[in-house]
DNA sequence: ACGGCGCGCCCAAACGTTTGGGTAGCATGC
DNA sequence: GCATGCTACCCAAACGTTTGGGCGCGCCGT
């Protein structure tokens, strides 16, 4: 039952207690409940079983591996692990892949295009059956590079190109953002729009200023402004908007972190959320609801996110055509814009 | 320099085109700069790195880590990987591990005993050289059984038993929380402590209970609730706190998430934290800073945590003595407690 | 002239699996 | 009595490395 100090258990030394073939064990303890039949007499097999048992064999992956080509690793790379909405879809990935049988290496590239090349090498060079990208660029000329070698890879989070990809449904969910902000009334907004090279910003505010196109504003430019993903980041974007004049009246931040950062540049201006300026963000981060003054956000599944995406990379590795998925976000409404 | 679709390139292929046996190109360029002069002539040296260059030769790790028994893989274990301080953690840990050329595996176990066990099986089955957990409970019934098996591990976040562990100093860091609130000649106050099975909390703990005893002041039991670590289990055990009967002055809640917690809870019953009553936490997480009411805390190295944690097992596969070691903890004053 | 030595390389076994292909023994059919 | 087929196994090669031990050859010393 339980391997103590000792080599670990082999097939060999299975095979060499019972005095069968080490290829008999191999089918009896590998194959399909179906197969084991052919492969021994089922008094055989029982005993097999037993001792496989007692002894507590585990196969050796690393001869798996070599001998059948095929390492049941995924790589997932994401930007970082410290921000916790990857974090969280990476709990999603990991879930699905334990059901499945398979491992994970997951690594933070920062999203920095030089960490992004150097752990992706790092990762193939463990031979992963495929990859899960959450850093993705919506320039994808360095996926289009990893697809040219064959590597079978799904995006999560963001989508790039015509990659195969799990992602909210973020410009719907930018969307509801602004139909909320309207709603209320607000006709001089401003977005804190993420870093240009994500799709999750840009999507995110592109619904956002539809929206109010669509109800006949049109957001000017210095009421748009990018900023890191991150709270400093979004404070840093809101004190450029502040700093630009007359502030709006209700400021989009495009995730949860940097709306708290926004939240952070307000108090320090003396302005409060909710009822001087309005402040939404974007992800439904377990914090949001917490704040002293609770955020309206837009939900995003994202552990779900990240089982999808799991999912769909291993319907890929299995050779079946895939197509992305866009899910459902939710808008959740709280008092940093109703104002109690 | 690329490969491309192809299967992978082996030591035999360079061998091969060179002309040369496979044992001859493996010393060469897997042997240190000196050995491999030993193995063949310059010349060849040059032609066999040069090749290996052009094709873009990886050695593959399956076989080396069958050969050798040593997989250069190590398995990590976090209650989860969403919590920030965690995923803290987790990035020094993977950064120093890539200095060395190692891999990491990271797994959620939510604190649930039975996880534990079983994703430390699974990743143990993978044939890690050794582990590192950042989910001890300070009751080491489990680590005795993993140690007992041999396996080497080492522990981070949390110390249990006599397991080499790098944690921060928190019994140092209760006591500065503790020091503080008495300096601001809070003597009737409350702490949110965090589950019973984890270090980090118990430590912190102690060291504030002991500042206030040390002061003359012995907290009554119903001044300590226990609680999760995230913001829903500070936001539970604070209302505890403020249903019986007259609130506390001050509140210490063991970490961030736990604080914005009961500042939530703060929040509901109309107070107001920083001026009604005095919050701090612990870890100083990034959004710390970033409260509409700023919040004190104590700094803890979380990111030099995983850096140590991953060398001190490096030391330890190398067959080093190691011994534990504990990281200053830095007060960081803010708001919360002062009021503006 | 000859033993010895070191250089530069090759040989082969081993790590633990998987898997296509045997084969011995026995029963069955005719 | 013999071909046929099935059961219950065994055989051996292969996956890509690493590594202890060769071995031929040219050169040096005496």
């Amino acid at each position: 039952m339980s391997a103590d100090k000792s080599a670990p258990v082999t097939l060999r030394m299975l095979a060499d207690r019972l005095g069968l073939h080490v290829s008999t064990v191999s089918r009896v303890l590998h194959a399909k409940p179906d197969e084991s039949h052919r492969a021994a007499s089922s008094a055989t097999v029982e005993r097999i079983r037993k001792l496989a048992d007692e002894l507590g064999y585990r196969p050796n992956p690393h001869a798996t591996s070599l001998r059948t080509q095929r390492s049941n690793l995924v790589g997932v790379l994401v930007p970082r692990l410290s921000d916790i909405v990857l974090a969280t879809i990476y709990e999603g990935i990991e879930e699905a892949a334990g059901e499945r049988g398979l491992s994970t290496f997951v690594t933070n590239t920062r999203d920095v295009p030089e960490f992004q090349r150097a752990r992706t090498e790092m990762v193939l060079a463990r031979r992963v059956d495929g990859m899960i990208f959450g850093d993705a660029y919506v320039d994808a000329t360095f996926l289009d590079a990893v697809a040219a070698r064959g590597v079978p890879f799904v995006l999560v989070s963001r989508r790039a190109g015509d990659f195969p990809s799990v992602t909210c449904d973020d410009y719907l969910g930018g969307r509801m953002i602004g139909e909320h902000l309207l709603s209320l009334g607000h006709t001089d907004v401003a977005v804190v729009a993420g870093e240009p090279y994500a799709s999750t910003g840009i999507d995110r505010s592109q619904g956002f200023l539809d929206a109010y196109a669509e109800a006949g504003i049109d957001l000017p430019p210095h009421r748009v402004t990018q900023s890191r993903f991150d709270a400093r980041g979004g404070h840093a974007a809101t004190e450029q908007l502040l700093a630009a004049g007359s502030p709006p009246t209700a400021i989009f931040a495009v995730n949860d972190f940097a709306a708290i950062g926004a939240l952070g540049a307000l108090r320090d201006h003396g302005l409060r959320a909710g009822t001087d300026i309005a402040v939404a963000g974007f992800n439904d981060t377990p914090l949001a609801a917490e704040l002293p003054v609770p955020l309206t956000t837009v939900r995003s599944p994202m552990h779900e996110m990240g089982r999808r995406g799991l999912d769909l990379l291993a319907r890929l590795l299995q050779g079946e055509e895939v197509k992305s998925e866009r899910l459902r976000p939710e808008l959740v409404i709280r008092a940093s814009t109703t104002g109690q």
